[in-house]
DNA sequence: CGCTACATGTAAGGTGTTACATGATTCC
DNA sequence: GGAATCATGTAACACCTTACATGTAGCG
């Protein structure tokens, strides 16, 4: 229920396709699940160290390295399995974008057209990490029967960039027509 | 930069498409700006009260109530375009039901499906939302000028909601695959 | 007369982020 | 030997949510 068990979730998720020092779950919890997911990278640490105490993963001291991975442990998988299964929690929606378009007459069309070009943008940029990630994820063995459920969440990246490409189109022309009519009247910046 | 300037940018912005009690900002943000924004309610009327001291909003004594409404000042105005042309922060995200499809192997197809087709429901019922919220700004005049920008908010959300229920169907139908496969094996629900 | 909705706040607790501190290893 | 990267942590702070406390107005 507490909002810690998804920290919980993500790292034994993590652990559950390999086991990796604490380093690692930054990274790759950065680079893989960035998409969709964010730790603060504070809180990692103590996290782990709270599983190791529970018994949900081990220290397990390298052969060829000082460094210790943490693998995830019998009991650990039980428990993501647990986590896994609850409902999960929308967090509250805080969208700045949308909040300055919602009162976007009080800053103009153009400063509007400007956001929503951003918003492209980043848009068009998700898209080719999404593109990315799909061929990585096929060309990458020993995902074997992860990879279908992660090309799951790979698409609906790609289904929300798109989504937003063509709105940003579309609102770029309604914009675009909004410019038009706003300076008409005015002739040019004057004021009603 | 600091996030709580976000939560006077939506207190303002309300505001300044007319005065209300700080119970009223509550349900006004709760209904019309909750698909995108949220609140604490907790900090409403310290922001407010913020705000005052400030001089960007004052309270008017209403002739007819006893509640005292705000109303935006000139001063806030200014500070409302100030606030509205910085950079959009996006939170991070933490979509949970993307991590637990990402580890869905743990979870199985069926739990999976599940899932999804909560989304599915979830995204038809914001659907609906939207279009609703397209007839009301268009029935509801006062806002002639807004009304243009807002919409554009409101085809967001049908764009994304709509994207929701495409990827949703294509998730149900790679996840029955996925039942198909994994049973065929084991023929029927045996165990491995 | 009691229930519901309106209205205004406060305080505690939990969460997450940032910045800092420290040291080992590897590569040039 | 020095720089970059790997690695582990901590502590302060900012933030948000929740629950509580309180009181009024209107309606059935």
């Amino acid at each position: 229920m507490p909002r810690s068990d998804q920290s919980q979730t993500a790292i034994l998720g993590a652990l559950s396709i390999m086991p990796m020092t604490g380093y690692a779950l930054r990274e790759e919890i950065r680079d893989t699940l960035g998409h969709f997911w964010s730790e603060s990278f504070g809180q990692i640490y103590p996290v782990l160290a709270e599983l190791e105490r529970k018994g949900l993963v081990e220290r397990q001291e390298a052969t060829d390295s000082r460094s210790s991975k943490f693998g995830i442990t019998d009991a650990g998988v039980t428990r993501l399995r647990e986590l896994l299964a609850e409902p999960p929690q929308a967090p509250n929606p805080r969208n700045g974008l949308m909040l300055r378009l919602f009162f976007g007459s009080q800053l103009g069309p153009e400063a509007c057209r400007e956001l929503v070009l951003q918003a492209r943008e980043q848009a068009e940029a998700a898209l080719a990490r999404m593109e990315a990630a799909r061929t990585e994820v096929a060309e990458n063995g020993g995902l074997a029967q992860a990879a279908p459920y992660i090309l799951l969440t790979v698409s609906a990246g790609e289904h929300s960039a798109r989504a937003a490409i063509a709105w940003a189109d579309e609102a770029l022309a309604d914009l675009a027509k909004l410019e038009a009519t706003s300076s008409q009247p005015a002739r040019g910046r004057g004021r009603p």
